[in-house]
RNA sequence: GCACAGUCUUACACAAAG
């Protein structure tokens, strides 16, 4: 029966909600009651299947189902429309949540406080954390370092520093995501020498540097124009058995292409499709960018197939950077050709995609044009 | 009491300035 949920889960990951329920289904025929995992998993399939709703409805369908939801049934869906951009009706929830009888814990408060941090409501989220001090919930390590991001998020770096200080006098032991964190945050400053010292200091404290380690490093160095030393650094970690992964390949292929260096950057790809690597959405789409900027709109158009043939879905940044690929070389009715077509791909009312649009028409002189369209996008909301 | 479910860190698009 476990096993069946852990199935039922995992189609709920893929939001395959369909291969859910037929999973339920076997489950009945089978003759197990569901329980709360069970339904709890089911939920997080519609809620990734966009369907919260139904997950909401479920919801209230469970207790006369004979389970009732518990803490994780309502953080499954708190997050999701956290996530969503639905704070409130997430907040609405939790409070519905508590009348219910069921106690918070750590685990929908850090959902909750990271969905403030990442609103820029920094306020409301160390009050919220406050509040769940003093109902009693210990903050763990995941509540720090949300707050620490949201720190550096507002760009407190000293700030976070003091807190990661504040941390260790707790007795809370920081893992690699806070480690990760506060590199992130000082190569976004282009602090990238600091970052890895700190690195070193994480190694020192006993933990591993992890690819996400390297990939920041590598992101930091790119970004302030090293590409080069990034490069090396790939190298050395697959040397010390580090397997890069497609963050990785985004972080090195932007960073090349930034160089104009088309011949390395085009033996870099090369490599990795020797490799048997296989391109995910952002890898193309920052080649597709690339070759935008270069003015090569009709490869742009051959690469964009290309990945479809391959299995990969372009997705929103894919169109508007083609788009704005039309617009610099002034077809401007090319890119909104695209345009529309996003609507039917499930991209409708993209503010990049308007945005593009209007400065295409602008620059082309149609302001008459860019107003219809202005006119259009505010009336559609 | 048991564990099959929930939260955090890294990559890509548009203006202006440079």
């Amino acid at each position: 029966f476990k096993d069946l949920n852990m199935l039922l889960n995992s189609f709920g990951c893929i939001s395959r909600v369909d291969l859910c329920f037929a999973v339920l289904g076997d489950i009945l025929k089978m003759g197990y009651p569901p329980n709360c995992v069970t339904y709890t998993s089911l939920v997080k399939g519609l809620c990734l299947a966009a369907k919260v709703e139904k997950a909401l409805e479920l919801l209230t369908k469970m207790d006369r189902l004979g389970c009732k939801p518990n803490v994780v049934t309502y953080t499954t869906i708190i997050d999701n429309l956290c996530k969503n951009g639905r704070r409130d009706k997430a907040i609405e929830l939790f409070v519905d949540m508590k009348c219910k009888g069921v106690s918070p814990d750590v685990v929908v408060c850090n959902s909750l406080i990271d969905s403030l941090c990442r609103g820029n409501e920094w306020h409301n989220a160390v009050s919220f954390f406050q509040e769940m001090l003093d109902a009693g919930i210990h903050p763990d390590v995941v509540t720090f370092n949300i707050l620490i991001h949201g720190l550096f998020k507002e760009g407190k770096i000293q700030e976070a520093n003091r807190l990661l200080e504040l941390i260790i006098q707790l007795g809370i032991k920081p893992n690699s995501f806070i480690y990760n964190t506060l590199m992130d945050a000082l190569c976004t400053v282009g602090r990238v020498d600091d970052a890895r010292q700190m690195l070193v200091l994480m190694e020192t404290n006993g933990h591993v540097g992890d690819i996400v380690s390297y990939n920041i490093l590598m992101n930091g160095y790119c970004k302030s124009g090293d590409t080069d030393e990034a490069m090396r650094l790939c190298r050395h970690i697959i040397h010390n058995g580090i397997q890069p992964d497609s963050y990785t390949y985004s972080t090195l292929l932007y960073g090349l292409c930034h160089t104009r260096d088309w011949q390395q950057t085009r033996g870099f790809v090369s490599e990795l499709l020797g490799m048997g690597i296989n391109f995910n959405v952002v890898n193309y789409n920052i080649l597709l960018h690339a070759l935008c900027k270069e003015g090569k709109s009709q490869e742009a158009i051959r690469l964009v197939e290309l990945m479809i043939k391959r299995g990969v879905k372009p997705s929103c940044f894919t169109y508007t950077t083609l788009m704005d690929g039309f617009c610099a070389e002034g077809q401007v009715n090319d890119a909104k050709k695209i345009f529309v077509s996003m609507e039917t791909k499930g991209f409708e009312g993209n503010v990049v995609g308007y945005n593009v649009l209007l400065n295409g028409f602008c620059k082309k002189r149609k302001i008459d044009e860019a107003m219809i369209l202005y006119r259009h996008m505010i009336h559609k909301g």
